[in-house]
DNA sequence: GCGTTTTTGAGGTGCGTACCTCAAATTTGG
DNA sequence: CCAAATTTGAGGTACGCACCTCAAAAACGC
């Protein structure tokens, strides 16, 4: 149950100057550090300058954890979703508590709030219901709307911070996913080059051509087809608004008209109704298809060779990132973008990594 | 200079159970409980059941951070490198360096330890002189030998955590690295596709055949050409031996004998002097060729075209990998499998990331 | 039952910071 | 130069935990 944390020795320590030694340094006392440091009112600007000047030869840096501990902060962030059904939002939002739960120790909670799809107004709404003084951030994966834009923007004003998930929102603090154009560039050369570089035409599927990822996606896409692969017929994209009996219908419909279709790019979402189809077709196997996000059931399409390639982003980094960075805004820290920077992953069948374990069972190491 | 940390409001409190009220719950002092958690003796058995059974029930968690802060822990890394100047150990080095300074505010530090390569003796030594009063763990990138096996298990028996990099040693706590035989798999679905089954020949170099990685990397992509590419003809695998020399002489007489030669797979370093040949011989991006590690030069190879495809891993989560879980090792924590695990990136020309921000400059984020 | 050993409690100090109060020192305005 | 306003200092408490001492209480042996 509770263990000693430690089993080798202590170190000798590694000093690092305090606020003490800033006093010290600077020639005053502990209480104009402090207001120096929170900015709190009350202090001459000579010596505010005299204070700054002596953290800057001290090379002083707040220790945040302690500074947490004494203000006894914590990190509430919401992360507002669609309440679709799909798998991706699924896996999405099973990532986010994941991380949320491994966040509990370092006081930082995540409030996952659904939201109705296709109401802006209803978004809005719910945005502006938000209050900085219970909430430290708010992530937020929704398309871009007038209504929205201006609720972004009274949030921010009230001094919380707005980090935009997967579609980026132009007046979000931060975007954290996947630079889309690019994704669409590497689903181009993988079709192109899997297709030996024509002869052949291409199907383009997608659920809404008006969302943010999915035009950037395709307008990605188009650039490497038309450089690359003039071989390649690249066909009009196909909208399915997110519905099974549409997907099935114009899929059906144009497979019978165009007969050369070697490649499908389906760049959203319904990948399992294209599977589905694919397979009552005959044809599962037969074309080179490539996709966007690595899904429970994508995976096993992956496995049987009904998928060839999958472009996806990993959800837990994804999921962990967000936590990170509402952190770093939160506390006006700045952030490692290195780190934040979600990669753009190409899955196929022989680099599917393992499933990952479910949460809860903390895993035993290899012992000596 | 110094900014407050916060600009929202703080927030309701979390409750999280402390030490008080476990002592509470379990109607016993705040100095048995201190006994119980910190393992020291002089407690009835029964007693320390009492007071687990209250932890357990309130479902307490230490707040390590108050821990470290009470303690004035601090965690000091080794991590020992091979002092080859090849550029993926110095773009490791310069990954492990930043990752340490980004690390130093959780009360971290990284000290860089370079041994001569070709003596495992040496190392062995190195390793002996390790003290658990100066470290809290030590990281490892090198050969399996039998003496570092036994100078591995002696650290392991002072009470130091070690893990192995990028090449797996069996013995140590942990593998920080990508799966190699999963990385060969890759490799050859790559080539195997990119080449369109066939027909032609596929050249294999490698530095030695003995590292363990080398081999699992060579026996990964036998096994999807033999499997699903049997229509090109694998050749013998070349060992240049770290050698620029060896292998512009093995590379130009290999070409010279096979000319049905298309694919090179390139599992080790020296990618530099193969690009450099391959342009003397007037065959740049006329052959399909993959390789590993995306340093600056197979960067630039891959924008030219000289290079088709890079399966790599990113050395910054590498890295930052590298710390976390050392200092789990050292808490004696469990450890977030998911997190740790490094993901087989592919790289291609179109989805080729932007170079990494030099280290030291704070990137300034969009502001409202 | 007594002395001895073992176990427990009460209390304090410190880690580095935040935040508060009150009095003393300094500066400012007229 | 004096009164008023501003700035600064001294000191305390708290956060959650580690670690120490000393005395009181309980368990133990015989």
């Amino acid at each position: 149950m509770a263990r000693p944390i430690l089993a080798t020795g202590n170190l000798e320590p590694i000093l690092r100057p305090t606020v003490n030694d800033i006093a010290r340094e600077a020639g005053v006392s502990l209480a104009t550090v402090d207001r120096v440091l929170n900015a709190r009112p009350g202090v001459r600007a000579k010596t505010v300058k005299a204070v700054n000047d002596a953290i800057a030869r001290l090379g002083y840096v707040r220790d945040l954890t302690a500074a947490n501990l004494a203000r006894s902060r914590n990190y509430r962030m919401a992360v507002l979703l669609p309440d679709t059904e799909s798998q991706f939002i699924q896996s999405l939002a099973a990532a986010l508590v994941e991380a949320g739960q491994a966040a509990a120790p370092s006081r930082t909670e995540l409030r996952l709030i659904r939201f109705p799809a296709e109401d802006p107004h209803a978004l809005a709404a719910l945005l502006g219901s938000l209050s900085s003084r219970d909430l430290a951030g708010v992530a937020l994966m929704a398309p871009e709307t007038p209504v929205l834009r201006d609720a972004v923007r009274a949030l921010r004003a009230r001094g919380l911070p707005v980090v935009a998930l997967v579609s980026d929102l132009p007046n979000a603090d931060h975007f954290i996913g996947i630079d889309n154009r690019a994704a669409g560039r590497t689903a181009g050369v993988l079709l192109g080059r899997f297709l030996g570089g024509g002869p052949g035409q291409v199907m383009v599927l997608g659920q809404s051509l008006l969302a943010r990822d999915m035009i950037e996606r395709r307008r990605g896409f188009d650039e490497v087809m038309q450089r690359d692969f003039p071989g390649l017929e690249v066909l009009q994209s196909l909208e399915t608004h997110g519905s099974p009996t549409t997907l099935r219908q114009v899929v059906t419909e144009m497979l019978a008209n165009a007969p050369r279709v070697r490649g499908i790019y389906a760049m959203g979402g319904g990948n399992r109704t294209l599977t589905q189809v694919l397979g009552e077709m005959g044809l599962s196997g037969k074309l080179t298809v490539v996709c966007h996000e690595l899904t429970p059931h994508v995976r096993q399409a992956l496995l049987t060779g009904e998928i060839t390639a999958v472009i996806t982003q990993n959800l837990g980094h994804l999921a962990r990132s967000t936590l990170r960075v509402l952190r770093a805004k939160a506390d006006n820290q700045p952030l490692d973008e290195s780190q934040e920077q979600i990669r753009i992953e190409i899955v196929l069948r022989e680099n599917l990594p393992d499933l990952p374990a479910p949460a809860s069972a903390a895993r035993i190491d290899r012992v000596a």
